[in-house]
DNA sequence: CGAGGCTATGGCACTGAGTACCCCATGTAA
DNA sequence: TTACATGGGGTACTCAGTGCCATAGCCTCG
């Protein structure tokens, strides 16, 4: 079986790059035809070789698309990643509960965009180990985000790093906990209603135990090196007048990461 | 690469089976001589013919005491998962924020009876992507056995679910975000204290948010056919004078783990 | 217009995990 | 002794994933 395998490594240069999923038709062209594979024989049962010959390219082309076979899976969870990471990048002010609220509700849209795939590839994703364990790490991907988002914001005060991360799982585990109920009942309804149900307990137990006033948004940027391990290098960017406590409590969030 | 693969194939009576670990050397030999390997050169540039190599067996023996070569990393995971599950039926009565602290220290316990190897296998783990997945999955499976407890308990309360999925992730953020606090400093000081500060604040976020008198412990026990997937049968088992609310009650929580 | 170069794709050939199937040795019961 | 169960070994196969190279289209610069 595989896995997100390499992490990511470091992208390549996708052909198709730019603007994600958008002008790479061999990608969806490969994507569709491994989904419907899949649901017409199952995930194991379809070999690349079936796909790429349904797909009509060669076999070589199915991994520079994707790294795994589970991949063309969830081929929008990257660039939703992306977005994610975009967002909480852009605009890192106001509450920190709302913007990760926020965040998170850019994968819900993602899901709710395409009902019926989103509830195939859940039924798809129960049967499979190996794609259940894929989308964890794929969650966890999120979870990640989220959470390094947080402790910027909440890295100076007692506990930031713990009380990020708690809020983060939360987070992940109310939105998932809505999307499973909308995905389970076959995509009827509105997914964002169990959600947004889901996030107000969220802040019924979270609010008033962050720091009223976050500090401000951060003005350091620290790079991790794509790779991590051993001989990682982490690159800072700083305005010279950032105050040093502020590039400490970054660096700490970047580190802690790991 | 490879995953927990199947989920767990209902475990076809391991050869030194019964009290796991205990009375299987072969199990053993192998293990110490894979993570000696990884830590010599590396997980993936070791092949399971290294292995067997080392330890003098074949390479077909390999494969029956590890259904992947992660495995072969995490050879303690399945039975203190076995132990939580055991735990929590044994004593399902009692605080149940008590009962799922206690269940996590299970797992502290594991990792701290062992530090120097706790810690090696943390700094492999960190820089071998597949391991990271497969310990995502194995966490996971701890989360819902968790939230699996919290839900039979909670499932009647509204938001039962959700509260229970929500508690269960925070305990498990918590506990590693503690553990990997004590595993990062290389296993100095005591990696209760984190751990039980976590918890603190576990308690204190959803202390009086649970029913402070939940139902009594579940005469019912619900067992759904390893394996799952479509033709699933669960198999219930009840006292006759068990009131139908708790039967139903039961039913949900397990249905609900899909 | 042609030479060089870049990009997207195809085509092997190879590694290595995981599995199916069968064999063998040993211990045990009849 | 035979009959059989159990734990382990061996072989051959499938298939995911990778490295390397060839080729076809395209663009640019001279």
């Amino acid at each position: 079986m595989t896995q997100p395998r390499r992490a990511r490594k470091a992208t390549p240069a996708l052909p198709g790059d730019g603007t994600a999923a958008a002008r790479a038709p061999m990608r969806e062209a490969l994507a569709e035809a491994a989904f419907q594979l899949f649901l017409e024989h199952g995930f194991e049962r379809t070999t690349v070789d079936d796909i790429v010959a349904r797909a009509g390219v060669g076999r070589r082309s199915f991994f520079r698309y994707f790294p795994s076979k589970e991949d063309a899976v969830f081929p929008d969870h990257e660039s939703s990643l992306a977005e994610m990471t975009a967002f909480l990048e852009a605009r890192p002010d106001g509450d920190p509960l709302d913007r990760v609220f926020d965040a998170a509700r850019i994968v819900l849209r993602m899901y709710a965009a395409n009902p019926e795939f989103s509830v195939q590839r859940y039924r798809l994703t129960r049967e499979v180990p190996g794609l259940r364990t894929y989308e964890l790490s794929v969650v966890r991907r999120y979870e990640r985000t989220l959470a390094g988002y947080l402790r910027r914001r909440l890295g100076a005060a007692p506990d930031g790093s713990l009380r990020a991360e708690m809020i983060a799982s939360a987070v992940v585990a109310a939105h998932n906990n809505g999307l499973r109920a909308w995905l389970r009942s076959g995509g009827s309804g509105d997914a964002r209603l169990a959600v947004e149900h889901a996030f107000a307990l969220v802040r019924e137990v979270w609010a008033g135990r962050i720091d009223p006033l976050g500090p401000p948004p951060p003005p350091v940027v620290a790079l991790p090196a794509a790779g991590g391990a051993d001989g990682e290098v982490v690159v800072m960017v700083a305005s010279r007048r950032t105050p040093l406590w502020r590039v400490v409590q970054e660096l700490e969030a970047v580190l802690a990461e790991g």
